[in-house]
RNA sequence: GGUCUGUUCGUCUAGGGGUUAGGACACCAGAUUUUCAUUCUGGUAACACGGGUUCGAUUCCCGUACAGACUACCA
């Protein structure tokens, strides 16, 4: 059991004062909390959010972690994505304490597998009159949206105004309803919200958001093929499943109410857990709910692993293959809504646990910007050992089928080191190191390639011929002489050798690149150089 | 359209009745460097608008605008 450290005290506010007592008993009961995606295709990076905001409190307060898998809609389930999403949570480090995969004193945990419990529950809402079974079919629902709106109607609502006008258990009679009930007619159970009164919904981000009933339509609990819908699944499996605080999206705030009511009329209001709904993450540029299209369009990966489309069989690139940290993931993610209050920017999973509270994630929408997820993703790779690095570039080589020595691999990172933001960035910016450039940049050979350049190379290659062993300093020294006795100034012509060596007009220090590289490979470098460059002098 | 939610630099945000409105990313400039990068230094840049309340409002209240979410037998 925790208690949340209060930050802002203000004892003159008797609403701090009130907001701080409700805080204190909200940690007095065991904190459960759950992350529930449907397995509708793959986990999208605001719910690896979601579920990592839900994590932290978890942990923070030694609670537990369960995942449930929303699986009510059999028409959008994918095949995969629950393995998905669970690949996903190892991946970025969140552990499910409880739930599909790892099993539980709750089982089943799919709710596709607990569908006689909804009915039972559905039962007793229509048992005590607050729920009824409804006829109308498709057809009817429309035509009844169209009479609504020709009317004039604010909303075109299943509701207390016009429940009275269609067909189902209220307006039928008893007979009529058994029979159709007997001959399969197919039905729906609908919740009967009450008109006019007033519902709050106590929000632990947004304080209290009151809604008028008679704006919350009568719901459909259980669909006409016997499954639950969201609304009724997810009070009855929170209820029994003891969740204790209930974090999701801000799309869930407008139907909270009808939750609340749900509760209410279970009878379990008492144990009604806490509501936090999250801001949404918004595209980059622009307005509106961040998609899958805005990604491809930027070129940033919005799902934590690949994955293939099993219909279109498109790939969409995940985080972790392109080369993302699940550590500056989660850090990036952590800050997309809330922040620490302090100007501390880089924390672990543990320091998330314990820095994390509720009452600082913001309210407003939050723009994803992947540029920011590269920064941290580069402050995460900096502080990796450099034996770790070695591993990311052997790997790259292997790919290749280049053999290196331990010793070069590491010469290789240390110089590398400050110039990566993604592990693969080291194979890509240090290729050069393995393989001798095909071609040069034409603009700094356009630019600087003369016949200076040609005196200083030819000389220099020779006298590095007999070099046992050709380090960064005789490198250094020796190019120096060669232009100082040539009376060539150093500066002017260092690209262009640049060039010669590597192929490109930048690059990590070039002294090292050499001793990398060892003199019979800069030298055969620098000759290949002179004769494929040579025409352009001339 | 209706309901709900939101609005501090380009972005993420801190702050909160009296501040030079702070930080980070990005951007720009200078320094360092053999180049690029790194690093360091500096810089541009924000309280949506209009009314209140108040000695004073970016902060509190009310409107307006704008934005978003929801408005399915999807979650």
């Amino acid at each position: 059991m925790g208690f949340i450290h209060c930050r802002r005290l203000k004892s003159k506010s008797s609403f701090t004062f009130t907001a701080q007592l409700t805080r204190t008993i909200i940690f007095m009961r065991e904190v459960r909390v759950r992350f529930a995606p449907s397995p509708t295709g793959a986990l999208h990076i605001g719910g690896v959010r979601t579920a990592l905001y839900n994590y932290l409190l978890a942990r923070q307060n030694k609670g537990t972690m369960i995942l449930r898998i929303e699986d009510t809609d059999q028409g959008r389930y994918v095949p995969g994505a629950e393995e998905y999403i669970l690949k996903s949570l190892a991946w970025v480090g969140i552990k499910i304490d409880e739930g599909v995969g790892v099993g539980g004193p709750h089982a089943p945990y799919r709710q596709s597998e607990r569908k006689p419990l909804y009915q039972e529950y559905a039962q007793k809402l229509i048992n005590d009159g607050l729920a009824y079974y409804a006829f109308d079919t498709e057809q009817e629902l429309e035509a009844m949206r169209e009479r609504l709106k020709n009317a004039g109607s604010d909303n075109q609502q299943y509701g207390s105004a016009n429940r009275h006008e269609m067909r189902n258990s209220l307006t039928l009679s008893k007979e009529e309803v058994d029979t159709l009930l007997s001959s399969q007619t197919p039905y729906v159970i609908r919740l009967k919200v009450p008109a006019n009164e007033e519902v709050k919904v106590k929000d632990l981000i947004r304080g209290e958001v009151i809604v008028n009933s008679s704006e919350v339509d009568d719901k459909v609990l259980m669909k006409s093929d016997g499954m639950p819908t969201y609304h009724l699944a997810n009070v009855v499996d929170d209820y029994l499943m003891k969740i204790s605080h209930v974090i999701r999206g801000e799309e869930w705030l407008p139907s909270a109410p009808l939750h609340v009511l749900l509760y209410r009329f279970l009878g379990w209001e008492k144990e009604m857990p806490h509501f936090a709904h999250l801001p949404l993450l918004l595209k980059p540029s622009g307005n509106g709910k961040l998609s899958k299209r805005d990604a491809d369009q930027m070129g940033f990966p919005i799902f934590p692993l690949d994955w293939t489309d099993p219909k279109t069989n498109e790939l969409a690139k995940g985080f972790k293959e392109s080369g993302y940290l699940p550590d500056a993931l989660i850090n990036f993610l952590a800050f997309l809504g809330w922040n620490p209050g302090t100007t501390q920017e880089l924390f672990s999973m543990q320091q998330l646990i314990e820095a994390f509270s509720i009452e600082r994630i913001g309210k407003a929408g939050t723009k994803f910007d992947i540029l920011k997820a590269q920064w941290f993703n580069q402050q995460y790779l900096r502080s990796k050992t450099d034996d770790e690095l070695v591993a990311y570039l052997s790997e790259s080589l292997q790919k290749e089928g280049i053999e290196c020595t331990e010793e070069k691999a590491k010469k290789v990172i240390s110089i590398l080191k400050e110039r990566i933001t993604f592990p693969q960035d080291i194979w890509e910016q240090g290729r050069f190191l393995f393989q001798a450039p095909t071609t040069f940049d034409e603009q700094v050979v356009n630019k600087k390639w003369n016949d200076d350049v040609v005196k200083v190379l030819t000389t220099f290659s020779t006298a590095i011929q007999d070099f046992s062993s050709l380090t960064a300093e005789t490198a250094k020294s020796t190019l120096e002489k060669t232009a100082a006795d040539l009376g060539i100034k150093i500066g002017s012509i260092m690209q262009a050798v640049r060039v010669s060596i590597t192929g490109a007009g930048s690059g990590p220090d070039l002294m090292m690149t050499m001793e990398i590289l060892g003199n019979k490979e800069v030298i055969s470098r620098i000759n290949y150089a002179l004769t494929t460059l040579k025409v352009k002098v001339a």
